[in-house]
DNA sequence: TATGAATGAGATTTCATTCAT
DNA sequence: TATGAATGAAATCTCATTCAT
């Protein structure tokens, strides 16, 4: 929200001329105004306000509203896949690095709340923008490999049961992390729970935990 | 608002169609474009052209776009709840219980994307229009009563562990069940799956029982 | 330019209620901007503004401005193709008739410049508006089957040339009193003359008709 | 307009292209575009596209679009004035020197479309801007000076009528031979007549220099 | 009960031009 | 000499809503 501060030298009519430091003000201004009212909704006059430029200037810079929607879309891609490879899994026991990344992954739902508003809007819109655009539909989620490595991992240890899919653990993962964000409001409202970052999140996080790390053991002999 | 009493002249051409039949076919029209666009990004000329009608007629019947929105929330709302009620677990073993309220769960989810939309979207308006109109707070879902019901007398045979609250089950079966219909562009496109009513219906539905099952069990002592 | 003048009865806030006069005005206001000023040039407001009315109703009349100027053509069209049903020749010598259409048409050009300007518009922009709409492919032009049964008259009277066709006959003639009205700005200013309804109109309009007259005659003998 | 001196920091890695040949690459392209689009339908944005510039050079180089339009102008004026002049009349019989010139009218606006477009474009704007440079006032046309001659040799040698002003007979000529190329989509479309270059172009010359010929014969005595 | 007509506010996009360097 | 950055003005179109009948 705090503007930048900006380098003043030279005090000039026209506007700064960092069009770097410009772009990325304009990306995170329509982060945040996509996130909060959808493609639809978000208006360009509002985005140039956040970032005290004008319209003009933003469609100079990203050509129109959709392809600054898209240049959104690849950054949020882009910050997950990399806070991804920041997990170390690798000296961690197999339960405790499946616990790592539930909760890294509960966290920055949590924590990322346009990421998980912009990935809903798309699919409300049913994936007409990621479907048009080849960059957005080779996103590669640096995650899934690290999880199909974990479980083998257990598998081999005997600790993991043998019968599971690494994607379906993202997908129960992601499912169970992202509804308190997604479903906050309606189901908050409906069963009276704080949800998603107001929630308790501690409490939530170990229940996702404890329910997919009981699912991945194996099934006892009767 | 007013309405003017007609001076009738020149034989009433107007068509007498039933003012029932037509609020039910606007509001079903509604259901699918909200369901389809989101609030902003829906018309009420679509809505208008989905039932050979005109937006004049809709503001008519309704008062308002957003009356209108509120009155497809509070009849899908309904709708689900009214299904719930039709479940009957009472002489079901508890395991067996839990199954049937996940299959239906996830069936009702499948077979009613507008509903999951239409939900999806009222959180992508943080809940707006719900907090604003007291009949979409105080929806009351049959199913949470009934799932404490089940596992209440899971606990008691000892089937079940003592320590969950059927509301984080709830949660935990929505979550499961709903992400495979919200997420289906983008977790398809990224993972290359067929989700939704087009994915392996049965697998999914099995996997989420399976999940939430093992988690009811109660603990190995060690 | 004059404003109609309004049949006030029931001094009502919203405006007259007239759709039929109010979209006739609309159409002459547009009729007269796009004649000045092209298709591209022509601008919504100021039309709205010629005719007391804002752009949003034109658009609710005519959908949009490409719409509007298809609506301006086939009216232009449909009222010379009127004028020339108008043309009463049976009676007349062939020649005589010939000299009535010449001089017809040269005073409808000159008489009527917005519609010339709108063809020549219709031109430079390649027929564009005329490809995609089937009604402006299909305006029949009763001229030319009056031209025809003219020419017919006087090849069997022996009084014009065998050899001639009425397409070309038309076209000489349009060519040469279109001329006078299209290239009066270029033509008058580098040959100091004044040209269209300023000129000499009926000098004009005589030489045209003795150059398509002396061309029909037959060829004497030598 | 006072161009800054330049401050050169960094070793100049400006691209030194030649300033004369950008002008004339410039020039052509907005020939192209001009005559195409129209003065207002033109955009200075394709005008670099097509010469791999940017709006700012051509601005750098002509002031303004108007300015670069009436460069345009007075060059194609140029063109075809020297073409005119090219022609060699002395040494044939009026007759012939006469179909000559109506043969070298009509092949240049057959080959070169963007001249007449030009013309025409300047026509619909109402001559504003022949109008507000003299420059452009005074474009002097060899032609006339011509076909006067060869009138006035005709007249002498009694083969054409006494009557008859040069200025009459170019205004016929250009007026037969522009028809083609300027109402070719309207006509065309209306009257299924290939027109322009891609019509009948021999024939077409033929009844144009027939026409004028016939015109300028004595009038026989009865 | 029903509707055609009308409107005002707002949305995106285009574009010629200017400026600092 | 040349240009990327920036801007203001304008243009078209959409749309929910209102009103008179």
């Amino acid at each position: 929200m705090a503007l930048q501060v900006r380098s003043s030298r030279s005090a000039s009519m026209r506007k700064p001329k960092e069009p770097e430091a410009n772009r990325s003000r304009i990306l995170s201004a329509a982060t945040a105004e996509f996130a909060a009212r959808g493609y639809k909704g978000a208006s360009m006059d509002a985005i140039a306000a956040r970032t005290s430029t004008t319209r003009a200037l933003i469609n100079y810079y990203f050509g129109s509203k959709e392809r600054l929607y898209l240049a959104v879309l690849e950054r949020v891609y882009a910050e997950i896949r990399d806070a991804e490879r920041g997990l170390a899994l690798d000296h961690l026991p197999p339960a405790d690095a499946i616990r790592r990344i539930v909760e890294f992954t509960y966290d920055y739902y949590v924590g990322h709340e346009s990421f998980v508003r912009l990935v809903v809007a798309e699919n409300q819109a049913k994936g007409r923008h990621m479907k048009r655009f080849p960059s957005l539909r080779t996103v590669n989620r640096p995650i899934v490999d690290m999880l199909g490595a974990v479980i083998a991992r257990g598998q081999a240890e005997g600790v993991f049961r043998p019968d599971v899919d690494p994607i379906d653990v993202h997908m129960a993962i992601a499912a169970l992390g992202m509804f308190n964000v997604t479903n906050q409001y309606t189901f908050g409202t409906l069963f009276q729970r704080e949800m998603g970052s107001k929630g308790d999140v501690p409490r939530r996080r170990r229940i996702v935990a404890d329910v997919i790390l009981r699912w991945l053991e194996p099934v006892p002999a009767v």
